[in-house]
DNA sequence: CAGTGGTCTAGACCACAAG
DNA sequence: TTGTGGTCTAGACCACTGG
């Protein structure tokens, strides 16, 4: 944990708890050096994560001010939030159906999508999650064999974010594209919604560190229960 | 401009320009900092510009790798885009259709959107986006009157974005909302679509530096016409 | 004007990857 | 071990806000 973090840490503590409120100033970044003991720079990279979680906002000349306490909406997933459920989750019963688990060679698309030759095989994999006993996504996944030793059903029907992190694998980023669609016999079936439905595609390529892409997933969710937010700060 | 952008301004151009190939190492750090004649921290900053946009990536030990040339997919908005219109479609014909524009008072759940009472008026505008005389966005916008003095139904015509910039309203950032729905009979009305097609739908609050929200907005959009995409990095 | 945050420096030390 | 990027410092100057 680098000084910074810790620095962030502590102030979003206080900004929840309402020790710094709502459109008030934070004390300004030299009184902060003070009280931690760091360089100012050091103070401002903090800052800096706060603004981009939108909680600050910093104005030269004015000092910074504390936003409007931008809590977690309904059952929205953060667009910063990969492993495809929301952490808002934690603590719900989630339950995930493996309904196919194949090594085959990859189409064109995929080739393209996650950067290989048709004679390296993938996994395809797609899975409904379950939360709460309620139907929440179907998804879709390919990824390469070679990236992703020993990887198999039973592991599918846990967490295969979890295996991948025990594993030691370590993630650069994602690349999303998010529309709306029209609902397939396979939705119906599995997320339990009717023909006049529409459904939240999500399309994802996950790269490595060393930026491989390492999954290229495709989730559908039913339209009322799933949406993705974004927070821009300028 | 300060130097860190005007530094990311040009890697960004060799990287575009080739003349720094994906999947090989840009030059490190302290071979720029000698090129640029600035310190290692401008340098970082610069390349954290380019890491934030997905063009590289960094790894201590290693170096800079360029990742593959993200260039934009297909009719997506960038998330980052918040005007409404992607910057994509410059150079095409844009007709607005103000379908209604209105001074009202807001109900309780404009109220709360927008960080108002209910006796602040505000208006009310529905507007429908043309792109190349095929409708493309359908607009229900809300913003508070004393913040936008002036505004009228000739300048919803065209951008009211430019508008807000020329009387020198500067913004923070937005909180949007992406979600797939039903179409209504607006939709099929105005967007030309058929009661069986979905629609995306993006909800956003747009924040001035002063952190007031200046717009509430819910835009709906043609599924097989618009997507979003996320870049995120870890 | 005084006070704020934004940038920038020159140098230091550290964590990490690779040979 | 060497070379890389990540962090951090102490101080400086500047741009902007408000009175």
């Amino acid at each position: 944990m680098t000084k910074y973090e810790y620095i962030a840490d502590i102030i979003r503590k206080r900004i929840l708890a309402g020790e710094y409120p709502e459109n008030t100033l934070i004390p300004n970044q030299v009184e902060l050096v003070e009280e931690f003991q760091v360089s100012r720079m050091t103070i401002k990279k903090a800052i800096n994560i706060l603004m981009m979680e939108g909680l600050v906002y910093s104005q030269r000349g004015l000092g910074t001010t504390v936003l409007n306490n931008q809590l977690p909406e309904r059952s929205a997933t953060l667009a910063t939030d990969y492993s495809g459920l929301t952490k808002g989750l934690e603590g719900k019963e989630i339950k995930t159906d493996v309904i196919k688990f194949d090594v085959a060679f990859p189409d064109e698309f995929i080739q393209e999508k996650l950067k290989i030759t048709a004679h390296q095989p993938v996994y395809e994999i797609i899975r409904l999650r379950n939360v709460e006993n309620e139907p929440y996504t179907l998804e879709h996944t390919f990824m390469p064999v070679d990236l992703v030793p020993g990887l198999n059903e039973e592991i599918s029907s846990h967490s295969i974010y979890s295996y991948l992190e025990e594993i030691g694998i370590e993630f650069a980023g994602a690349h999303r594209n998010i529309h709306a669609d029209k609902s397939t016999e396979l939705d119906h079936q599995y997320l339990d919604c009717q023909p006049s439905d529409p459904v939240l595609e999500v399309e994802q390529v996950v790269y490595l560190k060393n930026s491989r892409p390492i999954e290229f997933s495709r989730s559908r969710n039913r339209y009322d229960k799933k949406s993705y937010t974004v927070l821009d700060v300028m």
